[in-house]
RNA sequence: GCCGAGAUGGUGGAACUGGCAGACACGCAGGCCUUAGGAGUCUGUGACUCAGGUCGUGCGGGUUCAAAUCCCGCUCUCGGCACCA
């Protein structure tokens, strides 16, 4: 017996009664099934702040009609949720409010996971992990001694953010505008010894790899191209004119080496202190040195910081042309990129033309222009147009292309240096001098030295640790943690106290949800097959460099050492807009924000999520509208009535009248249904997939104010077809009404229907008629009329032929079905 | 500075391969229903207009029978990178 559906509808009781009821019955539960092909439908997983907000709701949301949209299509499909649970904000609960980090985070993976069950998202919750308890960080340590055994993390001195405030080293990413994020101090530099993944060794492949994925937008590929900054050059070793050393300059642009008139070592250069040591004015170089070493990060880097030098008081020689030439050091050459020393070319390079200017040092054109007019007293600006070799020895009056590819075969062939390529591309420094985060497995033994600590988890202390920012991290001055035993001689040891970045963690965590409860090992490499690779992945684009290079960056690593078989992680890549208020980011501090919680206790998440998906397309900033919302509401509401209305009628045995409004409704409702399965297959549109079922709706409406005796057979098809359509986005009242309308079965096990071409095929067809490319008129035409036919019609008709006048016709182009222009004059 | 994306009614956005600009929704206006509506329902809604039309997709040109869509030159907005030699 089917219960009559209520007048009004009431989101809040039918959604918590589906949401009990898929959960009883483990609708979304997925196992490796192969006779079914699979698809692994992933959005980012958060960090739990504490609740969830907007952003949060349009990417699972989006995901979630992904998933249900697959399922339907026979896909087994694989949609699992998770916590990037690791994190400097848990730290920051526990020093303000006094509460742990595990425990703080713990809560707030409770409410949120609450929430997202609210949203009724289609995850397999069996599948969920957390990054920061042990049965997941113990792999992480694990994949991290793999990498160590690979030779792909290793230990250096490096300088890093350091706020002296905190006492303690920050992420780039912690630094905002040259400040600690959570005191506003200024970050200076420090060397410390910190641990590096070798991502560099993957540069080539990273970028390479790129031209594989078609399925990314090109704005994220291009980002990364950027950040991996290849460019190939020469490295030219220019020998001291006074004794035995040499310094190596990396450029790009060997063809402008004959123009050099000095060279700039950046002030950390490893030569200067041995240059210093020789000079007349010491005293003045050490003072520039102080004074660059004070500019801090922001304006060391940006262009438009003036650039300033100072002369050693030694020269090199230009191997080339046995030229003398001052060396400089500047601010504007970086330590950290090629040989951190460069050659000048100031006609040619504009830095080196500003530098030149100022300090008054000779300057001499190397390539003409094709006009022929560059004069170096003239030259107002850096010439870097393509010319001819000029002053150049033996290479003068070659292109300059050309000459690139001479010089470095001449300067090959002599010894003088070689080809090169650089990266922008550095070493990713995973460690952390902080607590809540995965300590990094190593055990330091006096007699034994640096030792990887097989023996996982290395569990972070729970109790006993004092987070109060000091000298140390937390986990240096946890005694507990620190005093071990060597897994090699047994002696007594310490700890490594460092933690790795919480991007470690988020860099593997799509292969932990293949296998997520195995305590065995971090995944079976069979269950990772066949689930590998992510076939949508959809997630904000504030990720398109970090976290999707270091997670293809690990994926290839764990490639080659045979533990998975895929090389990419990522198939599709959908990177959603942000969601705005009054056109700015919501955000505490601009009081614009729109509390997901509110929206759905109010309206329910049917409205929410239907709302979200209408506003804008995927990829699109989405505005806010609180109107909008009422709208997404006001059509929910129209459904139910019109199924209420209707459900007598839907339950009803008998064959009905099929005439011409029949006939029209199931045609619209074909064709939507084709409209909607196009939009979803080929660009997740779903806001025009929704217009329109909106659409079809009015449509239904107006059936049903028209005709009187309404078809059984024709109102069924038209309702099922419309519930079975508004499933993937609406998923608690689709089933409500799903329910309602006789089914047994959850309407998310169903198939997606099929649309009946030929119910979409009309006898007659509109075509437009245009005079001069004017639309004069509006032709009703059997469907099958031929181009002739068309062309007689469109030329008789009496509007068209007003606007011929007596005008000769020059010209009738009938484009067949569709349209007809006709050109007189 | 370089790279990328975008600019369409009062608003969010449609228009797939060059072929009816403004679908759908919001807002607004009006009719019906109602004791009442901030509910529902139906209709209208780019601008100008001598009521026949004319103009109209950031600006200026061009190609074409036909341009929001293609080409050339600009302006502005947003995002990324930012002295990488």
């Amino acid at each position: 017996m089917v219960e009559r559906l209520k007048e009004r509808y009431q989101p809040k009781e039918i959604e918590e009664k589906w949401q009990r009821n898929w959960a009883a019955a483990g609708l979304y539960k997925v196992t490796e099934d192969t006779a079914k092909p699979k698809y692994y439908c992933l959005e980012m997983f958060p960090y739990p702040s504490g609740k969830l907000h907007m952003g949060h709701v349009r990417n699972y949301t989006i995901g979630d009609v992904v998933a249900r949209y697959y399922t339907m299509h026979g896909y087994n499909v694989l949609h699992p949720m998770g916590w990037d649970a690791f994190g400097l904000p848990a730290e920051n609960a526990a020093i303000k409010h006094g509460i742990k980090p595990s425990v703080w985070t713990k809560d707030n993976i409770d409410y949120m996971r609450m929430q997202l069950k609210q949203l009724g998202l289609s995850y397999d919750w069996d599948r969920e992990v957390a990054t920061c308890f042990p049965d997941y960080y113990r792999w992480t340590q694990w994949l991290f001694l793999q990498l160590y055994k690979a030779g792909l993390a290793y230990k250096k001195k490096a300088a890093v953010n350091w706020c002296p405030s905190c006492q303690t080293v920050l992420a780039n990413e912690q630094v905002v505008a040259g400040c600690c994020e959570r005191c506003d101090s200024e970050v200076v530099h420090k060397d410390l010894e910190q641990w590096f993944f070798k991502i560099t060794a993957y540069a080539d492949r990273l970028l390479d790899n790129l031209k594989k994925l078609p399925g990314w937008p090109e704005k994220v590929k291009i980002m990364q191209e950027n950040w991996i900054g290849r460019s190939e050059g020469v490295e030219v070793a220019f020998p001291l004119a006074e004794g035995e050393g040499k310094i190596s300059i990396f450029t790009t642009r060997p063809d402008t080496i004959y123009g050099v008139t000095y060279m700039v070592l950046a002030p950390e250069h490893p030569l200067v202190e041995e240059l210093m040591a020789k000079a007349p004015n010491r005293e003045e170089i050490e003072k520039f040195i102080q004074m660059v070493n004070k500019q801090d990060e922001l304006t060391r880097t940006s262009a438009e910081t003036e650039k300033l030098g100072i002369f050693t008081g030694s020269y090199a020689v230009n191997p080339l042309n046995g030229e003398q030439i001052p060396i400089w050091l500047g601010n504007y050459v970086l330590a950290s990129y090629g040989t951190g020393a460069v050659m000048a070319v100031p006609t040619h390079d504009q830095r080196d033309f500003e530098f030149a200017k100022k300090y008054n040092l000779p300057l001499r054109v190397v390539i003409q222009s094709p006009e022929g007019d560059l004069d170096e007293e003239t030259m107002t600006a850096a010439y870097v147009e393509d010319g001819i070799l000029v002053n150049s020895g033996p290479f003068t009056g070659l292109g300059n292309q050309e000459a690139i590819e001479k010089i470095c075969d001449y300067i090959e062939e002599k010894n003088m240096g070689s080809r090169k390529v650089n990266y922008k591309l550095r070493d990713w420094l995973i460690s952390r001098q902080r607590y809540w985060g995965a300590p990094i497995p190593i055990v330091y033994c006096d007699k034994c030295g640096t030792v990887p600590d097989e023996n996982l988890p290395v569990l972070l202390p729970l109790d006993d640790v004092d987070f109060e920012p000091g000298k140390q991290s937390p986990l240096a001055k946890s005694k507990s943690f620190v005093e071990t035993t060597c897994p090699s001689c047994g002696g007594p040891a310490r700890r490594e106290t460092d933690t790795m970045d919480t991007f470690v963690c988020s860099s593997w965590y799509f292969l932990r949800y293949a296998d997520p409860n195995n305590d065995e090992e971090a995944f079976s490499r069979e269950k990772v097959d066949y689930w590998m690779s992510v076939d949508q992945y959809i997630g904000g684009v504030e990720h398109a460099i970090l976290h999707l290079m270091y997670a293809r960056f690990f994926t290839m690593a764990l490639h080659d050492l045979g533990l998975v078989g895929v090389e990419e992680p990522f198939e599709n890549l959908l990177t959603q807009g942000m969601v705005l208020k009054d056109g700015a980011k919501m955000s505490k501090s601009k009081g614009n924000v729109v509390d997901p919680g509110e929206i759905i206790e109010k309206y329910g998440a049917d409205t929410a999520r239907l709302f979200i998906l209408f506003a804008a397309p995927p990829e699109r900033d989405l505005e806010w509208s609180d109107q909008g919302v009422e709208g997404a509401h006001r059509f929910l509401n129209r459904i139910w009535r019109l199924v209420a209305d209707w459900q007598n009628l839907l339950t009803a045995e008998g064959k009905g009248q099929a005439g011409k409004a029949e006939e029209a409704l199931r045609r619209q409702t074909h064709q939507t249904l084709k409209k909607v399965q196009e939009d979803i297959a080929n660009r997740f549109q779903f806001n025009t997939a929704i217009s329109a079922i909106m659409e079809l709706v009015n449509a239904a409406y107006h059936y049903r104010e028209e005709v009187e005796n309404p078809d059984p057979a024709t109102v069924r098809e038209t309702v099922e077809l419309l519930i079975l359509m508004l499933a993937p986005f609406a998923p608690h009242i689709a089933e409500e009404l799903w329910s309602a309308t006789g089914h047994q079965d959850s309407v998310h096990s169903q198939p997606w229907p099929q649309y009946d071409p030929k119910a979409i095929v009309s006898d007659e067809i509109t075509v437009v008629v245009q005079v001069n490319g004017k639309v004069r008129e509006r032709l009703s035409v059997p469907a099958e009329i031929s181009d002739d036919e068309l062309k007689e019609k469109a030329l008789a008709a009496e509007k068209v032929q007003s606007f011929i006048g007596g005008k000769d016709v020059r010209k009738v182009i009938v484009i067949p079905k569709k349209l007809v222009n006709i050109v007189v004059g």
